[in-house]
DNA sequence: CGAGGCGTTGACACCCATCAACATGGGTGG
DNA sequence: CCACCCATGTTGATGGGTGTCAACGCCTCG
């Protein structure tokens, strides 16, 4: 499945243009680590993938996740190394597109350079979102926040069935997400659930009551900029 | 003061042509507020600029700072309207930069083009490193790797005079880059103190112990791609 | 001299982490 | 088909890190 449909025409004519091959990769697989070099430009076709750092002490954070349509690596045109891992969280398929450098980007390949940008600008403008919840929210509206972006992403993408998330991410991939323990994500989904709020199951999670979501973690989907 | 001449030749270049004139903004007044549009990229001549956020209950969380030689509103480009605030924490000046759109940007202002790139790559990645310390770091490691940060950036532009930071940050600003209460900045600064590791003063901090504060928050420059 | 910003310190409360134990379910191999 | 195992989720007890509140001191500036 995918979403290439959704995508502007000229991207599509400069993705098919420079798309060399198709990367199949197994779920739970490193595609780059930290210090490596990301030597190519990948569009997800379809999976989810991770971009997370391990810390010495065991413990992990997950920067953010990638969808359908999203690019990775658009740093390596600027970076030698990458500082954070990426790692298919579910069986991948990326899309190898090999990018020329500079103008010749964007004089020949509008489509995808101004998909570059925009994927540099959205991802940033996430991160900044996600610095916000991290730093001065507490774990229920963290939580719920994480809800609601994740809703929109999918919507976006057309991956929502009705109210409820089909996701591969266990309470663990949560605790990672939300810089808080696993037993507590437990416990925060429980509070949601007792308030007929939203259910987590294990692959889905039932958004029973949105706009109460979007109330605790006051959301606003502007800084997504989607559409 | 400025650092442009640390700058490449092609930028200067690019910057003289396209520098429409000089703004300056005082002391803790905002340059742009959440939701407004920015409708110039400027860059950083003198002074220490905040991107923050607010919320409703008074919490704010600083996402990141712009020194001298940073190009703020790189996202103008893209994005209708600002996720954030801009405020001046110092006097500030800034050049107001007429960029054209985006293949004649390249073509034209290469130099101008390198450095928006470089700037929203350099952005990613140290909000990404962000999220890694407001999600997995104690309040300790937090500050350690905080002044690691601050020493790094501003040796990059000239700015340390020997191990001494000068900076305009006062410990409630610290708190709300660090995702922590006032008060237990001022602990953390004591501990640091006590260990004889870094020491707080009005405007200026002594890093007597930069290896150790290294060695506490596991600090690797490579994120900030300085050179 | 007073006022306000900022830093410092202590007492106390609470959110959340840690540890431990147990439940559930799916997969694997005998 | 059953026994076992492992991943994952659930729940309770306990403790520590951090937030909140309050009071006070210092310094600057008007």
């Amino acid at each position: 499945m995918t979403n290439l449909g959704s995508l502007s025409d000229v991207l599509v004519r400069d993705v098919k243009a420079l798309a060399r091959d198709r990367v199949e990769i197994s779920a739970n697989r490193a595609i780059v680590k930290e210090n490596e070099r990301c030597p190519q430009i990948y569009m997800v076709e379809s999976g989810w993938v991770f971009r997370s750092r391990g810390l010495a002490s065991g413990r992990r954070q997950i920067v953010n996740y990638a969808l359908p349509g999203d690019i990775l690596c658009a740093d390596s045109l600027l970076f030698k190394a990458s500082s954070f891992d990426l790692t298919a969280r579910t069986p991948v398929s990326l899309i190898r597109i090999e990018a020329p450098l500079g103008s010749e980007l964007f004089d020949r390949h509008p489509g995808l350079a101004a998909a570059i940008a925009w994927t540099m600008g959205q991802e940033d403008s996430i991160l900044a979102e996600r610095v916000v919840s991290l730093g001065r929210r507490d774990s229920l509206e963290k939580l719920a926040h994480a809800l609601c972006e994740l809703e929109a992403r999918l919507s976006a993408i057309g991956q929502m069935r009705g109210r409820t998330i089909e996701l591969p991410l266990n309470q663990e991939d949560f605790a990672d997400i939300l810089g808080i323990s696993v037993i507590h994500v437990n416990r925060t989904f429980r509070r949601l659930s007792e308030d007929k709020t939203a259910e987590y199951r294990k692959g889905a999670i039932d958004l029973l009551d949105r706009d109460r979501l979007a109330e605790i973690s006051a959301f606003d989907p502007a800084y997504l900029h989607l559409e």
